[in-house]
DNA sequence: TTGTACGCGTTATCAT
DNA sequence: ATGATAACGCGTACAA
C-alpha cells in the first residue's frame, strides 16, 4: 500500500527548469539533448533520487525488458547452475529475470506463462514441464518469445535448444565396453522426460550394437534417494551389473553411496559408474564421477542472443542441438 | 521489438459490447459488476486471450506486485534452497519474484537495488552483500520495503531477520566437549560476513568457558575447495585437532573428504565434525554431517508476512532472531 | 450497475 | 535542441 513516493520525471523537470521531454531524452540513449540541459537534468535527478520507471517505459515501448524463467526444483544443483548462468547473461544483456517456480502439478507451467503475459515479459524460458499448445500459441500471437530447453517439443515457433543425450548415452556404452564391463545397467527415474528417454535409448542401442545387454530400472524422481533405491534393486540381482549409467549425477551419487556402504563394492574396480549433468558434487573426492557436462553457458548464450535478433521467420528458428562434454574422472576403469 | 500484439481491455470491451470500465471491474476483485456483464466480459476475454497488463496496473495502483531477490552465488546449495522457499511463498502470496544476481564487486548490491527501483518493486530482499546507506534511504523514501536476511546491519527501516549463530556455535562447543574432544578448531572462510563472525565468536567463547582452546583457521570462500585447504592446514599441525566446527556444510564436506582420503582419519572416532546450513548433501551417506538447519521456511514466512502488513512504524520493524535447529547425525561422537 | 473522463509516468511525434 | 501534446493500458471518481 505505497502511496506515490517515487520521484517522477515531472518533478525532475521542475527542479531542473526544463520540460518533461528533456528529462526523458536525457535518459534515452541516442536522443538529442544539449550537453548543458543534460547536465542540469542529471544533477536534479541525482539530488531527487530519480530513476526511470520501467513499468511506464515498458508500457510505451511495448518492451518490458523482463524475461521469465520457468523452472521447477530450483534448489537442485543442475537447475541452480542453469539459473545462475541465465540470470547472469540476462543481466549482461540489459534484461531482468523474473523467476517462476513450478511444481509437477497439471497446468503449473501454463499458469506461469499467464503470469509472464500479465507482466508483458519479452520472452519466457521454459526449463521444466511442457506448456499447453494453446498457451504457446497465445504467447506467440502476443509477440512473446519462447525458449524451450531440453523440452523436445515439436511445435514450431519457440526456440528449441537440446543437448545430444542419445550420443552421450552411446559414448557411455562404449566406455563401459572398453573397461571390460559385461553386465550393463541403466538407472533411471520414473519422470520420463524426453531427455531422460533419449539418454536411455542411446545407451541401450549402443550397448546392443556392442553385443551387450542392459538391465533398465526406473524409480522415483531424479534425486539422491532414488539412486539408493535403484542400487538396492539392481545390485541384489543374481546377475549383478558391473557397470551402471545413472540418468543424472544426483542419482549416481545416491547409487555410489549405497553401492559402497551397503554392498561393499569398490568403484571403479568392481563397479563402473557414469552420470549426467556434471554437478559440482560430481567432482568431490567422495565421488570423482565420470559424467557429461551440459554446455550451460552456450545454451544460455544461444537463448539470449536469439532474444536480441529480429529473426521472425514463419516457423520460428531452427532447433539447436548441442553436444554434451564428457568429463572423465575415475568412476570408470581405463581412460 | 514487439509491435502492439497483446490484447487490451479496450478490445475485450468492444467484443463484449460493454465499456472498458466494465472489463476493468470484472478483473478487479471486489468491484461491482452484474453477473451478466461479468460473464460476457469473461467470455470475450477468454476468446481473445486477454490478460490484465500488470505493468499498467502497477502504474495505477503504485504497487507492482514485484519483489526483488538480491543474491550472489545462486547456485550454491544453501542459497538455492532459500531462493526456492522465497519464490514459492512469494507466489502463494500473489507476488512475483525478480531475481538479481550480484557478485562480490563493489556497488553490485547498489546496482541491483537501482534496478529494483526502476521496476518499482514493492520490496527487495537482500541475501548477500550490504547496500550503501544512501541507497537504503532512497528505497525507504520511495516506499520500497527492504528485508535483510542474515546481514546484521544496524540502520533502522529494513526488516532484519537473523539466525542465532552465536548460540549455535556455543552448542557445538558443548557437544564437542561432551564427546571428549580436547583440541578444538574452527574452519572459517575469509569472507568475514557478520554471521560467520558470530558463529566463530560464539564457538570460541563457549569453548573458553569449558576450558578448551580453539585453533581458528581461515581461507578462501565458503566452498568445498576451501574445506580441503583448511583440512590441510589444520590436520598437519603438531597438535592435531580432534574436533572441527566448519563455518558451512560446504566447507565441512571438503574438510571431511580431505580428512578421510588424505589423512586416513575416521569420523567421528578420530575426528568430530560439525557444519552449518543443513544443505542436502549433509544428509548423504558419505557425510552424515551433524549440522544446524536455518529455519528457511520461517525466515521466508516472516519476510513475506511483513510485506503484507501496513506496519509503518517510525524506525521500522523490530529485528527478528530465529534459532538454528541442531540436526544430529553421526559426525560427532555420542548423542 | 454502468459509462465517461481523467490521471498514472513514460516515450514518440510534431511543431517550433 | 526544445517544448507541447498524444498515446500506451489500466483503475477509479463521478455522474447517470
Amino acid at each position: 500500500m505505497a502511496s506515490k513516493l517515487f520521484v517522477s520525471a515531472q518533478e525532475v523537470a521542475r527542479r531542473a527548469g526544463v520540460s518533461r521531454s528533456a528529462v526523458s531524452r536525457t535518459f534515452t540513449p541516442g536522443a538529442s539533448v544539449s550537453a548543458e540541459t543534460r547536465q542540469r537534468v542529471l544533477k536534479a535527478a541525482e539530488e531527487l533520487g530519480y530513476h526511470v520507471n520501467h513499468l511506464a517505459r515498458g508500457l510505451m515501448r511495448n518492451e518490458s525488458g523482463i524475461v521469465c524463467l520457468i523452472v521447477s526444483d530450483v534448489a537442485t544443483p543442475y537447475r541452480a547452475a542453469v539459473l545462475r548462468e541465465l540470470t547472469l547473461q540476462l543481466q549482461n544483456a540489459g534484461k531482468v529475470a523474473m523467476l517462476i517456480n513450478t511444481d509437477r502439478s497439471d497446468g503449473s507451467v501454463d499458469r506461469a506463462l499467464h503470469q509472464a503475459i500479465r507482466y508483458r515479459a519479452d520472452a519466457s524460458v521454459i526449463l521444466s514441464g511442457l506448456p499447453d499448445k494453446s498457451i504457446v500459441q497465445l504467447c506467440l500471437r502476443s509477440g512473446q518469445r519462447l525458449v524451450l530447453i531440453n523440452r523436445d517439443d515439436d511445435q514450431p515457433g519457440p526456440l528449441r535448444i537440446n543437448v545430444d543425450d542419445a550420443d552421450a548415452g552411446s559414448r557411455v556404452a562404449t566406455a563401459f565396453a572398453r573397461a571390460g564391463c559385461r553386465r550393463l545397467a541403466f538407472a533411471n527415474s520414473l519422470a520420463g522426460t524426453p531427455s531422460l528417454v533419449r539418454r536411455e535409448k542411446g545407451f541401450v542401442a549402443a550397448a546392443a550394437a556392442l553385443g551387450l545387454e542392459v538391465v533398465v530400472e526406473r524409480y522415483g524422481a531424479t534425486g539422491y534417494e532414488a539412486g539408493q533405491v535403484l542400487a538396492q534393486r539392481l545390485l541384489t540381482r543374481s546377475e549383478r551389473p558391473d557397470a551402471v549409467f545413472c540418468a543424472t549425477d544426483l542419482l549416481a551419487c545416491g547409487f555410489m553411496d549405497a553401492a559402497r556402504r551397503q554392498f561393499g563394492l569398490a568403484v571403479p574396480s568392481q563397479l563402473c559408474v557414469a552420470g549426467f549433468d556434471n554437478i559440482e558434487q560430481a567432482s568431490w573426492l567422495s565421488y570423482e564421477l565420470t559424467t557429461f557436462a551440459q554446455p550451460v553457458d552456450r545454451i544460455a548464450k544461444y537463448a539470449i542472443d536469439w532474444l536480441g535478433t529480429d529473426d521472425n521467420g514463419e516457423d520460428g528458428p531452427e532447433p539447436i542441438t548441442l553436444p554434451a562434454e564428457l568429463i572423465w574422472r575415475s568412476s570408470i576403469r581405463g581412460g
